[in-house]
DNA sequence: AATGAATGAGACTTCATTCAT
DNA sequence: GATGAATGAAGTCTCATTCAT
């Protein structure tokens, strides 16, 4: 009865949610295999599709427990805000920073996982693998959808267009700078990896001076234009 | 020469070159394998082997095919505004356009293929296979190290880090802005594809607003501390 | 006894008997997983080892309930008619009626799963696996032996192995007789499903012409010759 | 060059069919697996998927090579007979004998694995496999209609469907015949297995007999009311 | 220069069965 | 009486690569 007659310790199916974690996030999906998993799980091979059914659905549930999370997170922080503001828009900063910042907090964790998964969660985006993609833009359906609101509030006069590329290249940013040291690696061999929690400040300051820049002439002009013909 | 001694038409090398870059992007390294390069190419399946050696020199070779123009033609971009500035200091701005303008041109080229590879070659950044990473790395070795160069000279006082930091930010936001489409109805399924050639003016103003940004607070004051210190 | 504390209804047995009758004669024992009999008789996976301890033992199982049945009726009908008879031997009609009308009426009720069981029956009958045959021919040992005793005696001029032989040869038009439409789609797809009463009379007239048919020149002669010998 | 350093004898192709096919004889498409058939053949497990693309593929490809030959025999017989009679309708015991004839000659032939093919289509007859019985029906498609146009002619006075029937019928009573012993054995334990040339007067009388046999009443009686009708 | 045949390794998945509860 | 969890064995298929021609 105690957990030391138990067989597989305290819990079979998260010891292969979190060996696949990491795995996915060293090797990728394709080159991880069912082998590696239920090994370094120390579980047995017919686990995984006893527990999960294929691959596949194991890695969408990799995905779905830490998303679950994260996404409502990012909710929380957002309408948190929103209470503060009482009704007026919010500032963009503000918005940036519920959104990002709670994806730079797990990103920071480096005790449950957290870090690791988000990690392979910016490469994901990325992914190949059709199904995957189907998978992430289902789970982040909603919480893109309150926070491009939020920023079509907060900035009333630039195009919508305008701010769902900006916001894209938003996303791009932060997933280089969690991805991290690898990637940077890449570009300057000697790159030292700091203290992550400075990363936010600096990610931050990157983010909204995006944001907030100038619009290119050509969008001001088109708008110009628009604005005319109304 | 003619067709009916040259089973194959006129370069199997080439062919097999554009059907693997082509198959990389859709699918991912792993995910494509010989016999689906070898059948897109209409090539034997053998031959990738005989001429290339292996399915990793083939991914190489994809790779250097386009990186050695690429990176010929920012190098060239560079020295052009060098030449221009007669010895001074370059604008931040001249830099950038000169590095992210390159790769955009490049992506805009859909008839010669630079379009998928530069999508391919996004993906790529965040590949896990470490022999991807390592040759990428050393492909990039001078031109990153020119540019950054420039733009030490260019902003003097920003920090160095800071700037290693903020380029790795442009990468990701450019990264993203070319994989493109993909990922952005990955967030608005109903974001219309349009003309690629005002992406242009479109990233580089999000990169040049986040390159000037104000630098955070921490920064400052670790500046300053550390020019007390001297 | 309500439906609240007997989870599984009335029997889980003859459930588990019923699913596996059906799938065995749909897809074949060994295409016939024990996941895919517990899920169509809505049984946890491991009852079928718990009520029967094996695979092996259903199949078992499966036809000892049939068989033991359909062979009781066949002797019942044969000991009718000999009691009718009075100790003169019978009419090789009312034997082959006996045998083969049985099997047709367990043919003909689909009430019951008797058809199922009947075309599954057909179709074992030439079933490669060997214990399958083995406990096949244990369960008609008795009734097989009384029947050709029975024939030996209506039938006193015609060599026992010639006897046996056409045995056969009706056992294998009645099994295919029986497997019926399918195998008749087989060489005539336009083929209608038309009343499976009719089936009796036609198979019976082919099988006692077959039966009663003048014996091959050869076996002749070699009779002769035997008898010259005696 | 000469067979000996030939590495897998003079015909990988061929050494797989022949080892399926026994093997599929002896235990069935689904307990045949891949590497009971390569073993056997002593070729490597890959071979299969190279040479024949799937397990499902080689199935049909041992049907195929017999098949072909078998009703090519057959309608060749029955050609034979037609060009005899010089355009008069033929005797039912000729085209009884072209069709099953061929049949047993090739179920005698025991050199060159008629006899194990002959076993293995007798049993696949009633072979649960949806994809088999589809590729059966499409292979006997030309010689039923044959030989079935063939029949009407030679027993205008009996109903289409009753000659239907009686084929059928037939056709199973020489499934089993060449199933043979087996079954055989399965009635009767100490049946010896004896020459089999013998088996062809043996059958070809019982097919004859249960083809002329007279029709049941019922369908007489339904005839005259059709005449009647008519 | 190019290819058809073949191969050893390994992929994912499913199997019937067992066992503690 | 019944079950959820787990397992070792085996299944089919695909992989990148090699080699004689």
């Amino acid at each position: 009865m105690s957990e030391a007659t138990a067989k597989q310790g305290p819990d079979t199916r998260a010891r292969i949610l979190n060996a696949a974690e990491s795995l996915f996030m060293t090797h990728g999906f394709e080159a991880t295999s069912m082998r590696m998993i239920t090994g370094q799980a120390e579980v047995n091979l017919a686990a995984v599709n006893y527990h999960f059914g294929s691959k596949d659905a194991l890695i969408q549930e990799v995905f779905r427990r830490r998303l679950t999370e994260l996404n409502r997170d990012r909710l929380g922080a957002l309408e948190a805000e929103e209470a503060l503001a009482n009704g007026a828009p919010l500032k963009p900063s503000k918005i940036v920073a519920a959104f990002f910042g709670v994806s730079l907090k797990m990103a920071a964790d480096t005790e449950h996982g957290g870090a690791t998964f988000m990690r392979l969660l910016g490469r994901t985006y990325t992914e190949p693998n059709e199904f995957v993609r189907q998978f992430l833009a289902e789970e982040y359906a909603e919480v893109v959808q309150r926070f491009m609101s939020a920023l079509y509030r907060a900035l009333p006069d630039v195009p919508r267009e305008e701010i769902l590329w900006r916001f894209h290249f938003m996303m791009g940013a932060m997933s280089y700078a969690i991805a991290g040291t690898d990637a940077l690696q890449l570009f300057a061999g000697d790159f030292d990896d700091e203290d992550p929690t400075r990363l936010m400040p600096r990610l931050m300051s990157f983010l909204l001076g995006g944001l907030r820049a100038p619009l290119p002439e050509e969008v001001i002009e088109s708008r110009a234009i628009r604005r005319d013909a109304a």
